[in-house]
RNA sequence: CCAGGGGUGGCAGAGUGGACAAUUGCAGCAGGCUGUAAACCUGCCGGCCUUUGUGCCUGCGGGGGUUCGAAUCCCUCCCCCUGGA
């Protein structure tokens, strides 16, 4: 029912070209699963979006298990049925929650702590510096820890909200309503045999980049236990296939271990994720570092990673498949992909633009309709602007990795990687 | 004409003797976002400056006064709202 096939690799570079075969269609790479967390794509539908080359799509398991959401998928059958489509789906284990829901969580097993650090109260300061730092592609502890939705009005609920990281699983406070829950390797399976994505994803502790090699080894080791977890709950399910997680943050040795002690399991392919350092040039280095000991045959994706240089840098690496939200959240926050670099459309000097949002892109948005108009629907806050630009984001998005698989056939990948981190 | 209420930064609306260049929201300007607690978040938002500062100037309807000090208290004028003749 699966099968992953190595259909060329590039000359220069470890870039391949592959076909997924899925009980629910093919899915060509290097490619980009189009990320609908709670069962929607944010601003377009499946349809829109497979006929702009969509092949996959990435659903979470932490949302469909809060609430015991998941027994409405079981009653369903699964949720290509409850979404009534017929695409090849993957789901996120919910290891990622533990980290964005857990933030800040730096003190070790069972510790309680709170998800925000102290320096919150200067947190003006603080987004200044992230700004500043990342133009200069630097990640630093003034940075890191404060810029995911600081001072959200949600925050005061947050401090109250402890996540406690067990052997055997993790406890944390559901955001939405303040319940407590408990997430483990097995339940994740579970849920997921239930959701019944075609890929799933084995449970894994994803560190920040604020981990130091100490906490990180020991979320290592945790992450390859419950890896053996996640297999023995998966058993002989033949619908499906389960990928293993790669941890081990930014350090060396930790990726190779981590990427040895995942392959030697018997995972259908792997993901790699947790922290990918402190700067973009670390994302390349975590991958040079874990992908040779993965057995080449199986198919490597990167968890969450989607701007386009680190895509591209990825794909030279040799990652085969991606997920990520900017496509669609760029779009719903007003920023729109273009080969000239992204372009904030929100601004003022848009709202007498009469080009489309990117001149080179085919899109039936960049056809049809002016910066101007996309920037005052935004600026009006209209919804259609949103979906408009979520449309033109995740067409130009899988363009781009038509275009990548295009260059990897002909052997051109790394002069087109150039020609687009050039512009 | 009488009685009562009110006039605050582009708008709405706090403040009612010093901590007020003035809470907050909206609008405006700029930016951020990488396995989605995200149609979200952050910063700026009276003027001036070859010293960007516990700096200077102007300022809470107009004018005058009390006070060391007034958006805040008093007098007066103008305007708006509600009720009465």
């Amino acid at each position: 029912m699966f099968k992953f096939k190595i259909l060329k690799k590039d000359k220069t570079t470890k870039a391949r070209l592959g076909i997924f075969k899925t009980p629910h269609g093919l899915i060509k790479t290097p490619n980009l699963a189009i990320v609908a967390t709670k069962g929607g794509i944010r601003g377009l539908s499946f349809e829109q979006a497979k006929k702009f080359g969509a092949e996959i799509f990435m659903i979470n398991t932490f949302h469909f298990f809060r609430q015991e959401k998941y027994k409405i998928i079981k009653k369903f059958g699964s949720l290509h049925k409850f979404l009534n489509i017929n695409y090849p789906l993957m789901t996120d284990s919910g290891g990622f929650q533990v980290f964005s829901l857990g933030f800040g969580m730096e003190h070790g097993v069972g510790k309680v702590a709170d998800i925000f650090p102290e320096e919150m109260k200067n947190s003006a300061e603080l987004t200044r510096n992230y700004a500043e730092n990342k133009k200069n592609g630097i990640y630093t502890e003034n940075n890191i820890g404060v810029n995911p939705r600081d001072k959200n009005p949600r925050l005061s609920a947050l401090k109250k909200n402890l996540v406690r990281i067990y052997d055997d699983g993790v406890e944390f406070i559901d955001p939405y309503n303040g319940q407590k829950l408990f997430l483990s390797p097995k339940i994740s399976i579970k849920v997921q045999k239930i959701l019944g994505a075609d890929i799933i994803f084995a449970f894994d502790e994803c560190t920040s980049p604020l981990s130091d090699y100490k906490y990180t080894k020991e979320a290592l080791k945790r992450t390859h236990k419950w890896a053996i977890k996640c297999l023995d709950e998966f058993g002989k399910t033949k619908n499906q296939v389960l990928f293993g997680i790669v941890q081990g943050g930014e350090y060396e040795d930790l990726r190779k271990e981590s990427a040895q002690f995942i392959n030697s399991l018997p995972f259908f392919g792997f993901g790699i994720g947790g922290s990918l350092g402190k700067s973009k040039k670390d994302i390349i280095k975590v991958l040079s570092w874990a992908l040779p000991y993965l057995d080449y045959k199986k198919p490597r994706h990167l968890l969450g990673i989607g701007e386009i240089d680190d895509i591209l840098n990825s794909i030279e690496q040799g990652i085969d498949l991606f997920d990520c939200v900017i496509p669609t959240r760029w779009a719903r926050h007003g920023t729109g992909f273009s080969f000239n670099g992204r372009i904030n459309l929100k601004a003022s000097k848009y709202l007498t633009d009469k080009k489309p949002i990117d001149p080179k892109c085919k899109c039936n948005i960049c056809r049809k309709y002016s910066r101007a108009y996309i920037c005052h629907l935004l600026r009006e806050k209209e919804i259609y602007g949103i979906i408009l630009l979520t449309e033109h984001n995740v067409f130009w998005i899988l363009n781009l990795f038509k275009e990548i698989r295009k260059s990897i056939k002909e052997n051109r990948f790394s002069n087109f990687k150039k020609t687009i981190l050039k512009l």
